[in-house]
DNA sequence: AGAATTTATTCAAACGTTTGAATCTTGGTG
DNA sequence: CACCAAGATTCAAACGTTTGAATAAATTCT
């Protein structure tokens, strides 16, 4: 009955409580190839006791034999944005199915974190990486030391296919265009645009596709009516960008109906600033996000915004990810792929006809 | 140069590439007390020659021999819950600075997937458990396996000290009281309350708070404005529950000016409701929610809530699992802790004095 | 009946570390 | 100059698995 002192039954144990070798014990509760040749009864005997002893096998030494760790590095700029959520959800649907654990690790925006984990997940012997690089870590080439190993990198939300990382992102362009779109739809054509952080990836195609838009539309976007983000380190700090924001448009600004934000949260902001100017939305002014995150579904009024299908993407993702390492694993090269999801736009309640809109707000700035 | 096929460096190929005995090497790299005696230019050597080789330790092969995985489970009800997010930002706070590892896992509310990540505690090794279990899964000896291997398992959110773990839960009673004190220092009298799940451990506690607040201040809760969210399984629909909850209380109930909401989706559920019933928040009607999750505080009107101390809970939980392995690895037995951390209310934009009211809802619903 | 095959089980060597004990240098002391 | 204590380094055995090769026993073939 003595255990040792390390409390966790091994092969061993099981091996002698029923009176085979620790290789056939291992053979069959490992369902080798060889287990074909145990007797049934054995199989049954050596199960049932592994059972009542509550023996697991132990999964560093497992690892370690079999040099594979069954784990995947998912390394994401911040787990705490919602953004993150359903992408995070996505991967584990994708994981689940083939038995790899996801290993989350949260830079939290700090590059000492980024830093610390790459470090982790070469030492954990991960198999695979996925990064979530909305926000830009400056430096991509930490992942030199990474790819030097053989670890497949797949990227969600940057498109990093010139250094053969497989990546997979928004279409963004197309996603600006849409909420351009769909305020012109709506008869708006004085519109407010705040444009994303020059730091951040999705800015530029974003900008270019509202720009299209606005052009397609006859629209002439007002200079003094577009605004920039900062670049933060908060990402959810887009919000207090937007309160700000919706501030300064009512200064001594030319007026306007409608407001096309970078994200949702900075979105949320601009209701906030406009709704503590007195202004209502939609019916003074309309407003659209970006992305379709949680805070955006539950806000009243409704946001409406672009959506991401970051749970498919995830999804993709994680398959992606399995499929390079077995790839690699039978000595293939793996591909790289690229994959733009398309956005939709998604209308709730922020948006609103022109014709709909009151006369107050043009009065109150008149 | 020929490295053999698993793409890592080991400690072999440092030692041979400068000439020391794999000991030698093992003991500088890994600072060992031994290291004291070891030459320090070697040292130094050893160092460099690890650096420009890309050496990284096998953390399989390490904790296999040492006993020790370096790792704690983090095991959620539901990891895409907003209510977690801070939690998880104070576990990995906590466990940063001592490296310990978190492992994440999502349980989805899912039975099934719950029982597949208690194996995978066990079979990782991990040396102690935290789990997050607002939403409770109804057999709880499921971690009975995990006990019996002597690993420590700290409980959020909810008291199983009578069981033997560690708990760490906000005072919800304190936190009804706070918010109904609110309610009724703001000046209202008929207020409607959306109890928890009964499943869920937070609901009784609050609601006795909420009851002994009322009677303090000599209100009666009328029982036809009392409401109970049923024992959903996707915690954010809570929000579902509130507005449907919202729209119930208009029909032919007593009029009320104010709800009290278990928890903030619920809260923003109800404004929803409200809102699209042609109601103004607060001016209407206030509502204050409970927990302080970021959509209620990025939406518009901010939310009233009653803030839980996330953050801490969980910088704490990672302390006292860290403490409690300590113990351990010293052979004492580790104690049972519990707290109860005193929420606070915050006041934002939903809550409104009872004077401020329009006289519209009371004309509308007459 | 002996050889060849199949079926059932075990041997023993790895996987990459760590670490108590052992070895081999030194330089210092009596 | 033999002896000892540090000082510097290495040996070798573990940690708990897996797995190719070996063995042993039962079956089939010629």
């Amino acid at each position: 009955m003595g255990r040792p002192k390390t409390g966790h039954v091994k092969l061993l144990d099981v091996a002698s409580a029923c009176g085979y070798s620790v290789s056939t014990v291992s053979i069959v509760l490992s369902e080798a190839p060889l287990s074909r040749n145990v007797a049934a009864a054995t199989r049954e005997r050596i199960r049932k006791v592994a059972q009542q002893l509550g023996y697991h096998p132990d999964a560093h030494a497992r690892s370690l034999r079999r040099r594979r760790s069954q784990t995947i590095a998912v390394l994401a700029y911040d787990l705490s944005d919602p953004f993150c959520t359903p992408i995070v959800r996505g991967i584990q649907a994708g994981l689940q199915p083939v038995d790899y654990l996801p290993l989350f690790m949260d830079a939290q925006t700090q590059r000492r974190l980024f830093d610390n984990y790459l470090k982790m997940i070469l030492e954990r012997r991960a198999e695979g990486v996925i990064v979530i690089a909305s926000w830009i870590f400056e430096e991509t080439n930490l992942l030199a030391d990474i790819e030097k190993n053989q670890v497949p990198i797949i990227m969600v939300g940057r498109d990093l296919t010139k250094r053969r990382f497989s990546s997979l992102l928004v279409d963004n362009e197309v996603g600006g265009t849409l909420a351009m779109q769909h305020l012109s739809d709506l008869g708006h054509r004085r519109i407010a645009v705040i444009r994303g952080p020059d730091e951040l990836f999705d800015s530029e195609p974003r900008w270019k596709g509202i720009r299209r838009a606005a052009e397609g539309a006859g629209i002439q976007i007002d200079p003094r009516l577009v605004f920039q983000l900062p670049n933060r380190i908060d990402p959810s700090s887009g919000f207090e960008g937007g309160v700000s924001f919706a501030k300064q448009m009512l200064e001594n600004r030319p007026s306007f109906s409608a407001v096309l934000a970078f994200d949702d949260l900075t979105a949320l902001g601009v209701v906030r600033g406009l709704t503590e100017a007195g202004l209502r939305v939609p019916e003074d002014c309309s407003v659209v996000g970006f992305d379709d995150v949680l805070p955006a579904i539950v806000a009243t009024p409704g946001m409406t915004t672009i959506r991401q299908p970051l749970r498919e993407m995830g999804l993709l993702a994680a398959q992606w990810s399995v499929q390079a390492i077995e790839a690699l694993e039978q000595g293939h090269k793996s591909p790289v792929h690229l994959h733009r999801a398309t956005p939709e736009l998604v209308i709730r309640r922020s948006t609103a006809s022109v014709a709909a809109r009151r006369s107050r707000s043009e009065a109150k700035r008149a």
